[in-house]
DNA sequence: ATCGGCTCGCGCAA
DNA sequence: TGCGCGAAGCCGAT
């Protein structure tokens, strides 16, 4: 069953006729439990028509190079198999998603798709409804609650939007069955420009900036998002409250990679860590706020704040602090490129950043740690800024997510409270190494960082 | 080990 | 209009 505020028409245009039902898949790149695949499914059946899965693949996603590629393409191998299994055709096109689209829309009945909030997946959503002669629907299927029914504005921080999103919660966590198509759309016809399973001739073919290599610690897919949300559940959400926050443990579910591809349902994850025999009630309380509070604070921080890459989103109380002690002086100014080598005087602040540079994750923790003192070591917060999304975008594979734009701007002050002036951070809160020491086993996380660049390196 | 102070502004009660 | 309180903090006092 999928809710009704999950789908809204993008056009005034009536279904017509056509060959198929047409599913632009781009945010959701899954092949079970993605609701605007099982509309399409759906809406198939009742026409007689089969359904026809399209994906867009471009050259120059912004700011996308080969680890997050390869990331992606495993995922979409995935979908591939997924999709034959059940007789319904996957069509690969190289180009822009929304040209891909609109294309592939001129043979259809009607058009469905997924939901992003980012500009640009914003932008070709709207380009799509604006130029197809077909309806266009959109089903959201990467949040728990629609970003729309919990607030009308940007919320002010985790406290104000944290009653309206569990006022809603329990309605929309609810299964998405996963639908058989009547008609299959196999032998139609259409043909992909490339195989997706060709990891290495796709990044050749879209001459994909190859100077962020591929990472083994994360495979991409649906398969492998729902073995490692298995393990979780069995060995880490026992303690999770507690533990999450020891960098040395990594005591998480690792699910922001595949999150941030929608190669995962938030809902499924949320549904299974719910009704898992493992865990406290504290534990999943703890986990559950993590995934749904902060990760759709975040949506809706991108969603009502276009400006989410830029220093003037900050709240002012923050960049009025912080311009009041632009000019304090730097006791370690250090340029982008010697933090990008992991070249500092602090020994956890290297380490955090080889973990990154090296396996294309940080622990969660050391990420507040990690842009802070970016914050403390640059010429001007502005700067800092700056330099703390471009790593961040560059290095995560879950980077140029929504809740990677909130992170960093976390750093500086969002969501957050004012706290006891000091110099350069002003009011902006302050971390320091010996937090970390007193509270962790930062020795331990650092021999721990050396091995998984060991691994890396094989 | 634990506690209060630091500081801002939202949301609710009145 | 007043008041309670919050996403991870630090620091000094007890």
């Amino acid at each position: 069953m999928i809710q009704p505020e999950r789908i809204k028409s993008l056009n005034d245009i009536a279904a017509k006729n056509g060959a198929y039902v047409l599913y632009w898949m781009q945010q959701s790149q899954r092949a079970s439990a993605n609701p605007a695949l099982e509309l399409a499914i759906s809406e198939a059946n009742q026409r007689r028509l089969p359904v026809v899965v399209c994906f867009g693949l471009m050259a120059d996603y912004p700011e996308a190079n080969a680890r997050h590629y390869t990331f992606m393409l495993q995922g979409l191998r995935d979908v591939d198999q997924q999709l034959r299994k059940r007789g319904i055709a996957f069509v690969v096109k190289l180009g822009r998603p929304d040209t891909v689209a609109l294309s592939l829309s001129a043979d259809a009945a009607l058009l469905i798709c997924d939901r992003g909030y980012l500009r640009h997946q914003k932008f070709w959503r709207h380009n799509v409804a604006l130029k197809a002669d077909c309806a266009v629907i959109q089903v959201e299927g990467d949040l728990v609650v629609p970003v729309e029914l919990v607030s009308d504005k940007a919320e002010y921080a985790a406290r104000t939007i944290r009653p309206r999103i569990l006022r809603n919660r329990d309605e929309f966590l609810t299964d998405c069955v996963d639908g058989e198509a009547d008609i299959p759309s196999i032998d139609i016809g259409l043909e992909s420009d490339i195989d997706v399973a060709d990891v290495e001739r796709v990044i050749e073919t879209l001459n994909v900036d190859r100077s962020v290599r591929p990472v083994r610690r994360f495979a991409g897919g649906t398969s492998e998002a729902r073995a490692r949300l298995e393990t979780f559940i069995r060995n880490g959400l026992d303690g999770y409250a507690d533990g999450r926050n020891e960098p040395s443990e990594w005591q998480c579910s690792f699910m922001s990679p595949y999150l941030h591809f929608g190669q995962i349902s938030p809902v499924e994850l949320a549904l299974e860590v719910k009704d898992a025999s493992d865990g406290q009630r504290n534990d999943k309380a703890s986990y559950l706020e993590e995934l749904i509070v902060r990760r759709e604070l975040a949506a809706n921080f991108v969603h009502f704040q276009p400006d989410y890459d830029r220093f003037d989103v900050l709240p002012s109380w923050a960049r009025r602090t912080l311009h009041e002690h632009a000019s304090d002086r730097r006791e370690y100014p250090y340029t982008s490129a010697e933090l990008e080598r992991a070249e500092t005087h602090d020994p956890f602040w290297n380490a955090a950043m080889r973990e990154m540079v090296h396996t294309g994750f940080m622990h969660n923790y050391m990420r507040m740690y990690w842009g802070k003192k970016i914050l403390e070591w640059s010429p001007t917060p502005e700067a800092a800024f700056a330099t703390t999304l471009h790593l961040n975008n560059t290095y995560f594979l879950d980077g140029r997510d929504p809740s990677s734009y909130a992170a960093v701007a976390w750093c500086f002050g969002l969501h957050d409270r004012a706290w006891a002036e000091r110099s350069i951070f002003g009011k902006i809160r302050f971390m320091n190494a010996a937090g970390l020491q007193r509270k962790f086993d930062m020795d331990r996380y650092i021999t721990e960082v050396d091995k998984l660049v060991a691994a890396e390196k094989r």
